[in-house]
DNA sequence: GTTAGCACTCATGAGCGATGAGTGCTAACA
DNA sequence: TGTTAGCACTCATCGCTCATGAGTGCTAAC
């Protein structure tokens, strides 16, 4: 057995039914509600072949069908269709943009708010892996006789500071002469590459007399990496949940709930392959369990080439998949738009 | 009619047990589980007593009673006591801190997560409200033509970083020389005192010929205390608050979510006098609706004098205040001699 | 291949009564 | 005058039954 066309339009009823009403669907609503020109018979005879061909399940005995993960797979793929934005919500969202432009790490905060408020559903943002950008600037501030900052400013002009215990005392001139030996070396490379040996080495040679210092320096910047450098990542509308059937449990809440407090799940539910638009994880496609009946819609924002950071949508399974890609395409465009002008301007 | 000794024993007894239990205590109850030599009958007599008194209330006709926010506060004012820290305890405890002593960012972060576990409440942590602290080292570091970096180091060696637009380009030697100015200047003052009109003016004089620069420098400074500065905050163990009964509604969930989620509200709620150990807000004390049937236990962990954060648990009206109590002080206790030894070392 | 008809399933929700915890009040007692 | 036993009364809770209705699968006719 297998798709055509009429069980196709029959799957893509059901789903857009249950979308919107959240309620099982039956053969008759889809015969009377969607002109599909067939009786209910029929249309049952046919939901018999998709539940068995694994797109849709029924709850119970005498309820109507739901999607499965599959159903919903199939139609985000081949029949979901962008919206337009209304114009109220381009306004918002202009405005929200304009507002909070200069403060990168506010704007990407404020853009979770609005976009979990724009869709009901909870919204998760994160500045960029760190690690990826290249270093511009670094430069050492003496703090005290046992410390000193490591002020890095990367060529996506964030700063990032990273205290340091040093072996002995850096006065402020100590600091300068290594800071222009680590600039001449570090300029230019990412973050990743700090910690491969080769570079190690040719700064250690260059600073012989500082060497202890300088590795250091370098463990520093590699625990900034490892550590510290899930730098900015959260959720914000997480009341949202509160309306996902999935979530009418409480210890399936109380589950969500802490997977929105630990922040390296989170940067790998935010996980996002560039070469895509956005990426749609649906239900048991994401690995973190409490996830199964949910669905997150991830995309990124950027400035130039570099990935700057990027947001998730977390519905339920049966979110209403257009709507959502559409504001959430909408806002990261013109955030990035926008980016591009400011920086340039 | 006014209170006396037996009233306030038996007041105690329905706080203890309804602590324990979470049901509303009968007159029976306290008659036969705690030892006070009195009949039921007696007992409800001063029962109806506590109640017009407004210690204690009845959820309905056939029900025991339950303290009210009035009867926690004497309890918690005379009544209460602090417990043992099991050793169990002390060992997790003493552990985490010592793994994350270096890393002060981290630190807080742990240090909530771990009172949500040992308490099963929600924890809200803040790093210390920056204003309060003194400039220890200013930085400036330029990024590119529009703008420069500008590194403040404080007195409790916590490094912070702005972003500055600048009128006109300031290479690296600029930057040098004002941030010497800026420093003579600024060395020892509070953030808070750069918004006075007398510190900017003297600056402004002695850097006449960047006077323009000074001030977006200083407006830069004043921008990250007014809006930045509420630097970390954050709640752990928010799914704790599925077991308060005032949140097995719904939309009180959904309203507590939302005030987790506004920091500035968080901030308001672990406000705290240092010159108490812990201050206790029950009930209706709280200015928050979402809150007006927890408790919130504030304190603070220091660094010499300065207070370095704010730590707050929240937990159901009915709470083990001593219990808690004992924990957060004997967690922040902790933090603070370590923190004070790691700095001396 | 499509459809009408029918028996069957089962979640949902309303109604009802039994249960029991707890009270306030009264009258007797010390 | 304070304490206590006794009793009638209240009311939330829980389990039970039953009616309702949505929706199905199957069969037989078109």
């Amino acid at each position: 057995m297998d798709m055509n066309e009429r069980k196709v339009k029959i799957l893509e009823a059901i789903i857009r039914d249950y979308i919107q009403t959240g309620d099982p669907v039956g053969s008759r609503t889809i015969s009377k509600k969607y002109g599909l020109g067939i009786s209910s018979a029929t249309i049952r005879n046919e939901m018999a072949d998709l539940e068995e061909l694994g797109f849709i399940m029924q709850p119970h005995t005498s309820a109507g069908r739901i999607p499965s993960d599959k159903g919903y797979r199939l139609y985000v793929d081949n029949l979901m269709e962008r919206r337009n934005i209304h114009p109220d919500m381009e306004r918002i969202i202009a405005e929200m943009i304009k507002q909070k432009i200069s403060r990168i790490d506010m704007l990407v905060e404020e853009t979770a708010r609005l976009i979990s408020m724009l869709t009901n559903y909870a919204t998760i943002a994160s500045s960029m892996p760190i690690t990826q950008v290249k270093i511009k600037h670094l430069q050492l501030v003496p703090i005290d006789e046992k410390s000193v900052a490591c002020v890095i400013v990367t060529d996506t002009n964030i700063v990032k500071n990273h205290v340091i215990r040093t072996p002995k005392e850096l006065d402020f001139n100590l600091c300068m002469i290594l800071t222009n030996i680590l600039n001449e070396s570090l300029k230019g490379t990412t973050l990743n590459e700090i910690s491969l040996d080769k570079i190690r080495l040719s700064i250690e040679e260059k600073m012989k007399e500082y060497s202890d210092i300088a590795s250091s320096v370098l463990d520093a910047i590699d625990d900034t990496l490892r550590t510290e450098d899930v730098p900015d990542i959260f959720v914000r509308g997480a009341n949202n949940i509160l309306d996902f059937e999935a979530f009418s449990n409480k210890e399936k809440t109380r589950e969500i709930l802490q997977l929105f407090e630990e922040k390296l799940h989170l940067v790998k539910l935010l996980d996002h392959d560039p070469k895509h638009r956005t990426t749609i994880r649906i239900g048991a496609e994401n690995i973190f369990s409490p996830m199964k009946d949910c669905s997150i819609i991830t995309t990124s924002y950027t400035i130039g080439d570099y990935t700057l950071g990027n947001i998730g949508i977390i519905g339920p399974t049966r979110m209403d998949y257009g709507q959502v890609v559409s504001v959430l395409e909408y806002v990261t465009t013109h955030i990035t738009n926008m980016l591009n002008e400011y920086n340039d301007s």
